[in-house]
DNA sequence: CTTTTGATTGTTGCC
DNA sequence: GGCAACAATCAAAAG
């Protein structure tokens, strides 16, 4: 996407539960698909979630996850920053899963003799 | 090439 | 163990 260079394309659709409804994993046509890093919300959440829960000790995973919704949009990419930090992080190790999922998909074309022996 | 969708990540709390 | 809203993110597929 080096186009369009500002512009709420993507805009996180999910304005309604009309397209991603009850997310609910498909049959994946990728043998073995890497999987994504943590994006900077779920690692902001395992450093939250307990000073949500210590400041909403009767809110329960509904209201939890509604207020971390609205922290994190209140903070400021100065505040992700670390959380964005270390999701890149992610990234890269991810980077080395679709490294090794591209080579494999690659080798079993030119050599199809490719699998572990379970 | 661009847009869209789909699949994935992690949290708590209940059954 | 799976699902519920929350946000993000990337990759593949469709257009």
């Amino acid at each position: 996407m080096p186009k369009v260079a500002k512009k709420e394309t993507k805009v996180t659709k999910r304005g309604k539960n009309e397209e991603v409804k009850k997310r609910k994993r498909k049959a994946k046509k990728d043998p073995n698909a890497p999987k994504n890093p943590m994006s900077a919300y779920l690692l902001f959440c395992e450093e939250w979630r307990e000073k949500v829960k210590a400041q909403n000790p009767d809110s329960s995973f509904g209201e939890l996850g509604r207020l971390l919704g609205e922290q994190w949009r209140a903070y400021t990419d100065d505040q992700k920053a670390p959380y964005i930090a270390k999701h890149e992080k992610a990234k890269a190790k991810y980077a080395t899963e679709k490294a090794a999922y591209d080579a494999k998909k690659a080798q079993e074309d030119e050599d199809e003799d490719e699998d572990e022996s379970d």
